[in-house]
DNA sequence: TTGTAAGCGTTATCAT
DNA sequence: ATGATAACGCTTACAA
């Protein structure tokens, strides 16, 4: 609306009343005789009004509006989050504001204090890869402004979040090349700082010694940047073939990585699986794509981002604004897609 | 921020001042004292002040945010345009409200009123496949509203819009597959409402006819909901496949068209290359990771959505609101990945 | 140089 | 059943 936008004004300047009155009457308060109701329902649907949701959110004290701050929106794990938080977002009738971290923590703390800047009345977050402090976070949460995390965990805040069993999916995903006969598996992961690192990292771990194999530190490489930075990917993968013993498989524990790593592979000449194998945590399309070459990790992402918001509209809307409990949501689970990875022997 | 936030009331009873005073020793007016201008601000520091969007809103009649419309998010294209319209609008300290039309008319004209009723103060659109009028955004429009168009255009609106060469994009493609020997070239292509794909099946078209070859209708088959929807991809690749002559080669003219036409090849077993040549728009990173099997058509989508802010901002802050003239900006190129699909003889 | 008051669109409180 | 008024936070004539 711009320009002319009718008000609750020429509403009752056209029908000779006053603005309370009409003001009622759009709200079918009990005060307000049925005959007047609908003389001014009549006229807002003539004048086509709509209520100011500005003036609203001056008087209220709320915005209607609900702040999501991710890495990068150019990545389908996180687009598919944002699907599934502005599916909710929309028909709760609020508002999604994005703000991109680009994995740097300096930049994310821009992003929050924008946010808040813009009155959101909550907070969906994934950390960046270089946040591990809740300082900036705990602030605005002390303040009173509702926080709920996704993927990325950061402890030490009372607040709700939503994640997969990261555990769990990485050490189906680590057994899954075991069980095809690999010896020698080596894994690609994000920072050290991301809980989610270190939870997928011990799900590898803790696969290869229940099947009595041994963990190499010179099999595991981790890129700080997850992905984003292509190069550094690049460098992880070469590495692991300056091994005396090369990896003839692959574990990769994010999107970013695994697309990563393919390219690298490929460049290398390398065929997947046909020359190494490789297993990674994605939601892009290549997983359809790549099938039968690539066996897959894939997220609920749009479910995560459904929940999270769930939680965060439900603090937001909740009338007792304290939350005794903390509340960590597993969504269901991780997808292997199997049958793919050959077995050799 | 909630609960207590700092106003400018709070600074001038802390300083025994108006509010009028403290509101223009803030904004740096001339009119205030060097030396009450530091008091306030000081203060201002100490009490954290921040002003408040909202109030601001209301009294300037405008936002700072502007909507954007596309059919999906989470779409490689989609996403990459979405990543340059944020960047350009949190460079300026606007906000992105984003909807989605699922390619839906109906939805579209919901999302419309929505990010209208949210008083927005610009609108970024590509239009739902559905849409093949412009009345839903004409009565904006008229009432002030500032619009661009990206990647799908409609007519009829005095507007700038942002898209690429189309016709160009999909000749070169074509001819690429031509030019490596293929004879029998389909093309999948999406709803006919669409310009860009009337512009791309020009551009199919009228690269056969340079080459001498015949344009085959049933060669070309349309997708109404543009990939969306897995199964009309497969029916229309199957039936490409009825045809008593089999195509060698198909054209996909968007970037879910493309992964769909994959994938249901890769279902009836076919291989790409070797079986089937393929060379289709995407923006996916299937383009770096199906190489060389996959040439690719890719549009500048981060620029694209750069340009369409940039062009609607200036629209919104120019001082005089009547533009006379449209201005459709073609931006740089597509880029072809040669070398990939095999020449055959 | 600073203060007063009106206004942006809406609702809640208190009249009448 | 309806109206007048204040308030939400801020800016800006207009006064002083």
């Amino acid at each position: 609306m711009k320009f002319e936008a009718t008000t609750i004004k020429d509403i009752a300047k056209a029908l000779g009343l006053s603005t309370s009155t009409v003001s009622r009457a759009l709200r079918d308060s009990y005060e307000i005789s049925e005959e007047t109701k609908k003389l001014v329902l009549e006229c807002a649907e003539k004048l086509n009004y709509r209520p100011n949701p500005i003036a609203l959110s001056l008087k209220e004290r709320r915005s209607r509006s609900i702040g999501v701050v991710v890495c990068e929106i150019a990545n389908n794990f996180f687009s598919q989050i944002i699907n599934g938080i502005e599916s909710v977002a929309y028909e709760r009738g609020y508002n999604v504001i994005i703000a991109q971290s680009h994995e740097s923590y300096e930049r994310e703390i821009m992003d929050l204090q924008f946010l808040a800047s813009r009155s959101v009345d909550g907070l969906l977050i994934s950390v960046s890869t270089e946040t591990n402090d809740t300082a900036h976070l705990k602030s605005l949460h002390d303040r009173g402004l509702p926080i709920v995390f996704f993927d990325r965990i950061l402890e030490g805040l009372e607040t709700h979040s939503v994640g997969v069993d990261n555990f769990k999916g990485a050490y189906e995903a680590t057994e899954h090349l075991i069980k095809s006969g690999y010896k020698r598996i080596a894994c690609l992961t994000n920072s050290e700082y991301l809980s989610i690192s270190n939870e997928r990292l011990t799900g590898y771990k803790e696969a290869l010694l229940s099947y009595k194999m041994n963990v190499k530190e010179n099999y595991i490489q981790h890129c700080f940047y997850g992905g984003m930075i292509f190069s550094e990917v690049e460098e992880a993968v070469n590495k692991l073939f300056t091994q005396k013993q090369k990896p003839d498989a692959i574990f990769t524990t994010s999107d970013k990585l695994t697309t990563g790593c393919l390219k690298t592979l490929h460049r290398r000449g390398l065929k997947v699986p046909a020359d190494i194998a490789l297993v990674g945590f994605s939601n892009s399309d290549i997983a359809e794509l790549l099938h039968p070459a690539l066996t897959v990790v894939r997220q609920p992402a749009y479910e995560m981002g459904r929940a999270a918001t769930e939680l965060l509209l439900q603090q937001i809307e909740s009338k007792r604004p304290i939350k005794q409990f903390e509340k960590r949501v597993l969504l269901p689970e991780l997808t292997i897609r199997h049958s793919s990875t050959p077995k050799i022997s």
